[in-house]
DNA sequence: AAATTATGCAACCTTAAGGTTGCAAATATA
DNA sequence: TATATTTGCAACCTTAAGGTTGCATAATTT
């Protein structure tokens, strides 16, 4: 039942929850505001997130502020690194194409 | 019943089969040969990757060839810029912290 | 000390995800 | 033409995802 962040990525709200806090760390109650469903809708989100590290706690007193973590989506930019070489190919085969029609007007 | 990007690759057999079709072209059938699932299983995840786009299908008689689709792989590349300025912060504070910490000794 | 507030956990419901098997349609081969 | 091959579609099953409500716990405020 361990998440990873591909899954994590893949709710919408849970995006929306990550823009959200990579602009400023903020509390449970506080994203739930911001949703249109239930706090504890929200905190389920929020706890799949923590599993998998791409948002981190800081206790403060009864508050909890949940912060963004760089590191951890950084994984997920490693795993599209991976295709951006073949996207450069296709497009320069695309410039390479459009080359060729243009030379035969 | 729409499929977005984010929810494609959330399935490691989808996110296994862009892999693959990345390097080359490859039928549904030549693809399932690489999993240990059966051939409809893995059409199932092939459908999904075809309605977002991912992958595109050519004809080749009664074999279907399917390629990467590159351009919709830069989407990802789109939603992580707006994290990338992130995390180079958050390097910049570790570095920063790390240099006190020097500076200490 | 009592009441309020913030959070998390558990039970439950509904729908979708991912797998299976069987069958139909279209193309290629004997 | 008959047969084999490639693919897609539909029905079905099981499990997990995402939502709800209610309650327990810990910290703050009155």
């Amino acid at each position: 039942m361990k998440h990873d962040i591909f899954q994590a990525i893949a709710d919408p709200t849970r995006r929306a929850i990550l823009a959200l806090i990579a602009f400023q760390a903020l509390t449970p109650n506080a994203m739930a505001e911001k949703f249109d469903m239930s706090r504890q809708a929200v905190s389920k989100h929020i706890k799949v997130l923590h599993q998998c590290e791409l948002i981190k706690p800081e206790q403060s007193g009864r508050e909890i502020y949940y912060h963004f973590n760089a590191k951890k989506m950084q994984e997920f930019d490693d795993w599209v690194a991976q295709f951006r070489q073949k996207w450069e190919i296709q497009f320069n085969q695309l410039d390479e194409l459009l080359a060729n029609i243009k030379d035969k007007k």
